[in-house]
DNA sequence: ATGTCGCCTCATAGGCGA
């Protein structure tokens, strides 16, 4: 089973983007991450064959899981916060396959209200992964982590030291998180491997010059990480016109 | 501070979030 994960910025900007890629890799499952809007194209995927389920907000966020068989949706919420209206989590059940897609806040600046809200979301998170763990359910969660995990997930550490992605805090967090017997796909199948990213910055020609992140995750429990067969980001679509700034990750499972 | 996108509106320019 190929599951992939892309952050989209814009699924109306990038409809095109998305079926052509599917279209040339047919995963069986892919996650979107940042559909910044109310209108989801679930017909135009249809018509390419994946089904879909979304949640969307007007503007901001929004996640979606496609697949080319039924998705059974588990949950749209993250638990621990009913106030929480944020369009950013979605838990399903796919080929049965436990699959969560989170888009997790970016909380910038750090200290901001904005942060806060990054930090007890992943304190939320946790908890969850930690329920998770302690029942033996078997999950994977994909998406857009806004985390930088280590100084190697990122091109110079000096660029990054101001950003929220990179705070002491949201790191720590994400190690909690692997504390509780999860396994970071890629890093799991490429130790030490420098310069290996998900996102660019639009400006300053950050793309060309390799000048990125690595924010878009696979977590695997730990009967799903046996089953762990490779786990590559595909550069090619933030090379195209028009690219979203992060670019897609795809996971191999042999179930 | 800046760079560049995409969205929205007290809309055709500017603010916000990323």
């Amino acid at each position: 089973m190929r599951i992939a994960s892309w952050n989209v910025n814009s699924i109306k900007s990038r409809l095109e983007h998305v079926k052509s890629w599917l279209e040339a890799h047919e995963p069986d499952v892919l996650l979107l991450q940042e559909l910044k809007g109310t209108e989801f194209p679930s017909a135009a995927f249809l018509e390419i064959g994946y089904q879909s389920v979304a949640v969307t907000q007007k503007t901001y966020n929004g996640v979606a899981i496609l697949s080319r068989t039924p998705i059974v949706t588990l949950s749209t919420t993250l638990a621990g916060d009913e106030a929480d209206s944020h369009a950013r989590y979605l838990e399903a059940s796919v080929g049965g396959i436990h699959i969560v897609n989170i888009y997790l806040p970016n909380g910038n600046p750090p200290g901001s209200e904005n942060f806060a809200y990054k930090l007890a979301w992943m304190d939320r998170l946790q908890r969850q992964m930690s329920r998770w763990a302690e029942s033996g359910t078997e999950v994977l969660i994909g998406g857009d982590f806004n985390v930088i995990p280590e100084d190697i997930d990122c091109h110079k550490p000096e660029s990054w030291m101001r950003d929220a992605l990179f705070q002491p805090e949201p790191r720590a967090r994400y190690r909690a998180l692997l504390q509780l017997g999860y396994t970071d796909a890629f890093r799991s199948l490429h130790p030490g491997e420098a310069g290996q990213f998900t996102f660019w910055d639009y400006f300053r020609q950050a793309f060309e010059h390799n000048r990125g992140i690595r924010i878009d995750h696979f977590l695997l429990s730990p009967k799903l990480a046996e089953r762990l067969v490779s786990c590559v980001i595909d550069k090619e679509p933030r090379k195209q016109v028009k690219p979203s700034d992060h670019t897609p990750i795809i996971v191999e499972l042999n179930l």
